[in-house]
DNA sequence: CCTGTTCTTGCACGTTTCTGCATGTATCTT
DNA sequence: AAGATACATGCAGAAACGTGCAAGAACAGG
């Protein structure tokens, strides 16, 4: 394994798992735990992610990414995602909603991952462009521009010429009894027929969204096949949401 | 073994594993490790891959599309777009296609013009969504990734329930005898279904296309209102174009 | 066909870089 | 506070590197 291939390895691992432990990245590799620490000093030098006791974490957001600094969750939008991604199978079929957590699932995936993604936002599909291996759909129609995704009628009906294994669906409230939410009506309707195109339907939600509501109801609990969120599992509103019976997958 | 031929095996290897161990490939080829490194080292020097410590990582592909493209049209995209954005009118429509002229065009819109924007690239989208009083429509369908953008049967069927009063489309080859052409059959088939849904079609052609031809046949010059370019209005096949009876829009 | 030139290639040599280990120090956990 | 774990540093062997050089092939001109 050449040296320049190691370092980007592990920008790879750091984007998408969203940390990297020195000891299991030398075991997996085969390598000295020196070797590790020795890129991560290297990579830290170049602000190229932030060296911790143990391993190291991403840049700050500020520095490396612009856009990820108006994520609400700083890292627990990435951990959501590293949960999500694990979701999609090789050869396998997945409907990606928009948003930042949508967005963060289509960063980790593996660049070299055969699947089929199909999506109504133009900036995920924008993001998959380089991934040779992953067939990309995009879902047409009127652009709403407050998400950047297509919505409407056009769009729901493109909707319904797709099937696929799983589909993860961003929302803006998960609350035990006003259910899944979100603030726009034609959004709503949008992830509904989505929703209905997939075996699995998984709602992508990092804490800050847990207990909130907002205006227009997307989903019942019933229809969804699991949460998955960075939200304490003690957390009383996820302790109540599994008593609903939603399944939780938490991501650390 | 030929040096150029060594040098096109190097090239391939780098495509299709992505990363080129000196010492192997010596070995495999049957030569020293001295050759290897020299060419890649040439390699290097032309940007075609980057040389790290061992061997060789291909030239990530965004600096290298990026600068070729910019390479090839300096400066002659902008004005190409500038004279083609302003054949968009206020409360008009525009069928925009794909390319990083198109998308050139898309930045060259002014931002608070009242229009609708319709195109088959997730690129041209993202650029717009910050134009306020744009109304925007994608086209949804497969994306094809080589220049992110939708084709294929069900992007073709899309583009069938829209109308607008211009399109503009891109292409690689404008030539007297072979017409505009363009590299990829499902692209060429994409962009005659788009300039059949607008009143009037502009061809986009920085300087740099004119004169030269590639595989499929988009249009005939009959089907176009007028190319907009940005070549010299005396060159030759400029001139030969004008006799044909095609409008010459020429940005300066 | 011969000859001089240019280019390529492999080898030798000294230099640089990488890597794992050992050692002593810092930090975390219990 | 003590043990465990992670860390930085120095060191040595190994591997890769660049450069100069000479042998050989390809080529142009006479």
């Amino acid at each position: 394994m050449l040296a320049a291939e190691r370092r980007d390895h592990l920008l790879g691992l750091l984007a998408r798992e969203g940390k990297i432990v020195a000891k299991e990245v030398a075991a997996e590799l085969g390598i000295s735990e020196d070797s590790v620490r020795r890129d991560l000093r290297d990579l830290a030098a170049e602000g190229l992610c932030q060296r911790v006791y143990g391993g190291a974490l991403p840049a700050s957001p500020a520095v490396v990414d612009y856009d990820a600094r108006q994520a609400l969750a700083p890292d627990g939008k990435p951990k959501v995602a590293a949960v999500a991604a694990a979701l999609v199978r090789p050869g396998g079929s997945v409907i990606l909603d928009g948003g930042t957590t949508a967005l963060a699932v289509a960063r980790a995936l593996p660049k070299d991952l055969a699947c089929t993604v199909i999506t109504h936002s133009p900036t995920i599909a924008s993001a998959l462009i380089d991934h040779p291996r992953a067939e990309l759909f995009l879902l047409g129609g009127r652009v709403f521009k407050h998400s950047a995704v297509t919505c409407g009628a056009a769009a729901v009906e493109a909707a319904q010429n797709v099937t696929a294994d799983v589909c993860l669906l961003g929302v803006t409230g998960v609350h035990p009894e006003a259910g899944l939410t979100t603030g726009d009506v034609d959004e709503a309707a949008m992830k509904r027929a989505l929703s209905a195109r997939a075996a699995d339907t998984y709602i992508l939600a990092s804490y800050e969204k847990i207990g909130t509501a907002s205006p227009y109801r997307v989903l019942p609990w019933e229809k969804i096949t699991g949460l998955i969120t960075d939200a304490d599992p003690r957390d009383p509103v996820v302790e109540q949401l599994e008593t609903l019976g939603v399944q939780v997958l938490v991501a650390r």
